[in-house]
RNA sequence: GGACGUUUAGCUCAGCUGGUAGAGCAUUCGCUUGACGUGCGAAAGGUCAUAGAUUCGAGUUCUAUAACGUCCACCA
């Protein structure tokens, strides 16, 4: 034995070792062979101000475990790490940072305020990769990029200049979602919506010409600093012949239309709706139609502006309960209705976002949409599973233009210009000095960023080093698989698909798989607010990495939410000790000896059993990691190793060990070699550090596990006589351990065993099998036994007797036997029926029925073994 | 309002293309069995949410219903 190991598997000392040997043999980093095929996946890109949670442990686990299989089957496996800018999640906190020192960002510039930004992503962008690294990610660092580096950048600008001459890019004032908190526009998708409680203000506005009043209800009054209409439906005959009338807005006095718009819903309050196109997305549309005017009444922190006269500069609440009371004061509040209604607020700061009216840019989708959704219509993408497919098109079918502009420093600039003297917007990849229509000199760029996902969109490509036609994208592009949370299905997954298919020509991935997030052990969502968060490094300290790994993948199925626990972790724990415990037997046992990791020439019944069903596994797991069914893979290499290999196979294999025999023992050595190695093997993606560690304890050839050839399933291995063989044997050992349970007789107290079967060779072949596992002190195999007062122990294919009866109850044994021959004689009456029934046997399949039938034949042994049997005991 | 998911042993969940239900944890009983008590052996525990339909046969397909959950929309 190289070394001695210790008792309890201990991650601590074998993981950074572990992964420093994996680094310095350069086996994560990938460059484009022609002679192998690629296999790529992009991480989705953490944010630099980010600490590595459960979600991004499954997330990267589930990568790991794909790329590293894909690797050992001989692809040229590329796993392409990186981090993004966040723009508002880190300028949020670099802000916060200078609250601190009592700074604001205004104060110190743009240009010091970056200058911040990137020493902050000196300082923290390198924490999260150092912590991904601590999960066993197998990512190629030399590789690592990062959204806001040189190459990516060139993408954007390429990707932005190409969609402002293609017309999919423009400016203009629109309404669009206003954090007042994060001072920017924010997309559609950033917006959450969540009900709140509220209050619908039914108010009065009355007619210029002093003919009464309009009654209508709102949920914002301050808003109506800003109207400039009153909308009612045109075919509502309550209002049809009032349309083209001016109302006085109250308060502010200013005369507005009542208009007729379709958009109104006539059964809906009082079907009169008060329009404020600059603070409401449908009244914005309505405005359009009408001409309306557009009355910005809000400024950028959410307070009332110049344009609300009285109310200017305050807060938007404070002005909404100040003119609800002077509403209430000139009378023109008619009542207040307490309602629960939807409020949208910002997905990053959680701060109630105000539509407004705003000068954003915008990218176009609706051309951009149409290929996206045949791609996937079409199989070119493939979510896994596949009822994401739907959400996706759905969303896609009903998308709006997209605002990509933010009003934030840390972020990509827009690359346009606008010129100081003739007002002409020049949109470049780099910067210009001379306005190409006036000559001018005085240009200057705009001052808002990109929206974040507008780099990460083209993170599959933008790595890769496009525009560019590099070696690289021309080898690794299009990518294979992404692995991502349902959670940024919009975000990013859609935006990546019409990206790629625009401006490569070519989807991004072959496949999307989904994963779902990771909750407590309650099934709640894990958050900082709840504190309910477990921290992956803390588990990864005390358990292991792979132990995590295991307990992430472990009964986990695509896009399913999965709850974590500490005592999952403890069960993955005990496997992680159980690979160990085994392989450490088997090194004790080689120790001293020349073994080979190769299948000796005599198998015996044992081994053909164990390399069948080994066999088995190997063409199983490969199917289920084909199809993405990691859990279902894992629990069978679980199964695999811990009950067969384990349970069985070893406690068989000490019988030969332990004998004289020498050629026989060094069989039995082999066989739990090769067994061991290709089980490590098949674990290996999932927990690399102990089948790393020990695979170079074993016997092995190459350097390392991680860049050993995947097992292939081999037809040449399979024993279905054997396997079938161990199955007899199996089921008279477990037969005769339950049976002497139930009489609590103890392991040490060896009894004779009479095995009377029609297969007597099997018995005869499993006997030493039988001595050891079932605590026999010597075996016999006949046709038949007549011993007066033994225990009868029957299995489908024997009938065992044993010497015992002075320790049974006889009467016990009688109602035992009776119980279990009624529940045969029910098994065997349902078999019957079966088989008596024509439209059975004439419909299923001849296998099926065939399979019935041989059922029914050895019930009806076992039922005269029973009934003999309790004959004998009368 | 629309779409989707979940509902299987006390708990957490597997169960692929239909052939009489599985794991882990927990529970009960026994065991220092020369790798492992982070272990070994054994047991108990389920009319697979409900009601129909298809089928020789359904946890598995279809249709309704219920509970829980998620996403989308947002009628002021």
């Amino acid at each position: 034995m190289s070394r001695e190991l210790a008792k309890t598997y201990d991650p601590q000392e074998v993981e950074d070792r572990i992964y420093d040997f994996w680094l310095s043999g350069g086996y994560f980093h990938a460059e484009p062979d022609p002679k192998k095929t690629p296999y790529t996946i992009v991480i989705p890109p953490p944010n630099i101000t980010g600490q590595l949670h459960m979600g991004h442990a499954l997330d990267e686990t589930l990568q790991d475990i794909l790329i590293r299989w894909r690797r050992m089957q001989g692809y040229c496996a590329l796993w392409l790490p990186g981090t993004d800018h966040a723009s508002i999640a880190t300028e949020a906190k670099i802000v916060e940072a200078m609250r601190g020192e009592g700074v604001t960002k205004e104060e110190i510039g743009r240009e010091a305020f970056l200058e911040r930004a990137w020493d902050w992503k000196k300082k923290y962008g390198g924490r999260i990769v150092e912590q991904l690294k601590k999960l066993g990610s197998s990512c190629d660092w030399e590789r690592e990029r990062f959204t806001l580096d040189e190459g990516c950048s060139k993408a954007v600008r390429e990707v932005f200049v190409r969609l402002y001459e293609k017309g999919l890019i423009y400016r203009g004032e629109r309404i669009i979602n206003w954090c007042p908190h994060c001072k920017t526009s924010i997309s559609d998708a950033e917006v959450e919506f969540s009900e709140h409680d509220g209050c619908f203000w039914h108010l009065r506005y009355p007619f210029k010409d002093g003919s009464g009043y309009i009654s209508l209800a709102t949920t914002r009054p301050e808003t109506m600093l800003g109207d400039t209409a009153v909308a009612v439906h045109p075919d509502d005959e309550r209002y049809r012949d009032l349309v083209g009338k001016t109302l006085i807005l109250p308060l502010v006095n200013r005369e507005i239309p009542l208009i007729a718009d379709t958009y109104v819903e006539r059964d809906f309050g009082t079907g009169v709706v008060k329009i404020t196109p600059a603070h409401d997305p449908n009244d914005f549309e309505v405005g359009l139609r009408h001409h309306l005017p557009v009355i910005n009444v809000m400024d950028d922190s959410g307070n009332i502006n110049e344009n609300g006269g009285a109310y200017a500069g305050l807060p938007a609440l404070e002005a909404r309960r100040r003119i609800v009371e002077e509403l209430e004061k000139q009378g023109f509040l008619i009542k207040v209705e307490p309602i629960k209604h939807n409020v949208g607020s910002c997905y990053r700061c959680g701060t109630v976002v105000e539509p407004r009216v705003s000068k954003q840019w915008f990218v176009k989708m609706k051309p951009l949409v149409g290929p996206a959704v045949k791609s996937v219509l079409d199989g070119e993408v493939r979510f896994v599973p596949d009822r994401f497919e739907k959400i996706y098109d759905h969303w896609m079918e009903n998308i709006r233009d997209w605002c990509i502009s933010r009003q934030l420093w840390w972020g990509h600039r827009i690359p346009a210009w606008y010129c100081a003297d003739c007002g002409e917007t020049i949109v470049a990849r780099d910067e210009p000095h001379i306005c190409p229509k006036c000559g001018s000199k005085n240009l200057r760029q705009d001052e808002d960023t990109l929206d974040t996902w507008f780099s990460s969109a083209l993170w599959p490509f933008s790595t890769l080093g496009w525009p560019d036609q590099t070696d690289d994208l021309k080898y690794f592009y299009p990518t294979n698989t992404l692995v991502t949370g349902y959670d940024i299905i919009f975000f990013w997954v859609a935006r990546m698909i019409f990206s790629g298919l625009e401006y490569t020509g070519k989807a991004p991935f072959n496949t999307v798989f989904f994963h779902g997030l990771v909750r407590d052990a309650q099934g709640r969502k894990m958050s900082k607010s709840l504190g309910n968060g477990i921290d992956p490094l803390e588990i990864i300290a005390k358990y292991g990495a792979d132990a995590l790994r295991f307990t992430l993948v472990t009964g986990n199925s695509p896009g399913n939410d999965l709850r974590f626990s500490t005592e999952k972790v403890e069960a993955s724990r005990n496997f992680a000790n159980k690979i160990w415990n085994a392989s450490r037997f088997i090194l004790m046992n080689i120790d001293g000896h020349d073994v080979k990791n190769e299948l000796p020439e005599n198998l015996a019944v044992e081994d053909r059993w164990i390399v069948d069903s080994f066999n088995r596994v190997v063409g199983e797991v490969t199917e289920n990691l084909e199809h993405f069914e990691l859990g279902i893979a894992i629990a069978k290499l679980y199964d695999f190793l811990w009950d067969e290999f384990c349970d069985w196979y070893i406690e068989i294999a000490k019988i030969r060990l332990n004998s004289e025999d020498g050629a026989a023992a060094q069989a039995a050595r082999q066989v739990l070699v090769w067994v061991m190695t290709g089980t490590l093997k098949l674990l290996h993606p999932f927990m690399p550090y102990i089948t790393e560690e020990i695979w170079q304890s074993l016997p092995h050839e190459g350097e390392a596990i991680m860049i050993s050839p995947w097992p292939e399933y081999d037809p040449s291995l399979c024993f279905p006589h054997a396997a079938a063989q161990m199955r007899s044997i199996m089921d008279a050992v477990r037969a005769v351990r339950n049976r002497r349970s139930e009489m609590n007789v103890p392991p040490s107290r060896k009894a004779r065993l009479s095995i009377a079967a029609a297969d007597q060779e099997t018995f005869r072949t499993g006997a030493a099998i039988l001595e050891r596992l079932a605590y026999a002190s010597a075996v016999e195999v006949g046709s038949e036994f007549d011993i007066e007062g033994a225990v009868t122990i029957v299995t489908p294919d024997a009938r065992i007797l044993i010497p015992m009866d002075e320790l049974v109850d006889r009467k016990a044994e009688l109602e035992r036997l009776t119980k279990e021959l009624a529940s045969a004689q029910k098994q065997y009456e349902n078999a019957q029926a079966k088989l008596g029934n024509e439209k059975f046997t004439a419909k299923a399949p001849v296998s099926v029925v065939e399979g019935v039938r041989q059922n029914a034949a050895k019930l009806q042994e076992h039922i005269a073994l029973l009934q003999s049997a309790m004959e004998a005991l009368k």
